[in-house]
DNA sequence: GACCTGAGTACAAGAAAGTAAACCTAGCGG
DNA sequence: CCGCTAGGTTTACTTTCTTGTACTCAGGTC
């Protein structure tokens, strides 16, 4: 990845999609608990049991997830039990795969399990297997060497040098 | 993304990719570390100026990523200074760049900017802007709802409940 | 030889986040 | 109407992060 031109040392870095994307799912957990789920977990013991972590924090995510429209709650009911609540991803949740499952990617490249990945992903119609790609309009594959990084409509210098009038 | 078997109550959860990536990049301010340097700020005090983050902190992680192979230290010489190091990604650390980049479209599509994105990520060699695609193996785009989840070699399940001997 | 700059390291104090474990509550089954 | 279970809260404690200053060290400038 290249700037185009200088990005550099009078950015507005307040502007900020990946920083924006972290307050959300950058905390620790939050992820994983959106594995979880993909994974067909969708019940707090459940998480609870397979994440490991305090319930307090596992409470908290879901709800800022939940807040986030991230994930959905609903309540279903087997025969002979109470209703229970459950969790379940959204369409804005899904959008979020690209960016896990290439970390999937990368860890699964160069800090895998002797024994290979737990997971595998398939295509459902056609059984093969998933990678996560930069592709440009034009159906390039882009690889990071060939990503250049320029200024789009909202980007801002912060504190523009202008004289005193 | 729905799993293909039960990958359920039983699995063990501590072959995690995307948990063991999470581990390197999951730690505040490193992935904005990152983006500062592919947007081409490579020095420690411009990275400190850009992102406000305090310094030892920023001295941790920026030997964290060099420790693991993200980023290396380079050391150059202008006319008339001393030399001095800065960072640059690896191809490791290149390798992130369809997880970080998943992170920032994700942003712009659901947290941007009243005024737009302040970057826009071009395909050097033909100009158009780039996407982050989730693809199989046939190059069919595969959204979402169409990733099926399953076993790897890696997969285990913790404490399998055999009978006492 | 004193001072400046870049690239850090060291320390301290307070705020925020994470962890652990006990506690609470609503239904159901007996 | 007692206890069990799912789905959480509450509280107490520990670790990280933030804020902010001060110090080091090397090479170059004045």
């Amino acid at each position: 990845m290249a700037p185009i031109t200088d990005l550099r040392l009078d950015r507005d870095t307040t502007n900020c999609s990946i920083a924006r994307t972290l307050e959300v799912v950058g905390e620790k957990w939050t992820l994983l608990v959106l594995r979880e789920i993909w994974y067909g977990v969708s019940r707090f013991s459940d998480l609870h049991k397979m994440l490991g972590c305090p319930r307090n924090l596992l409470a908290e995510r879901l709800r800022k997830l939940v807040e986030h429209g991230i994930l959905a709650t609903e309540t279903y009911q087997e025969d002979g039990a109470r209703s229970r609540s459950r969790y379940v991803v959204t369409a804005k949740g899904n959008d979020l795969a690209p960016a896990v499952l290439g970390l999937l990617q990368w860890g699964d490249k160069y800090r895998a399990d002797p024994a290979g990945p737990a997971v595998i992903n398939h295509h459902r119609d056609c059984g093969a297997p998933l990678t996560v790609q930069v592709r440009c309009a034009r159906d390039h594959h882009v690889p990071a060497a060939e990503v250049e990084v320029g200024p789009g409509p909202g980007f801002r210098t912060k504190a523009a040098p202008e004289r005193a009038t």
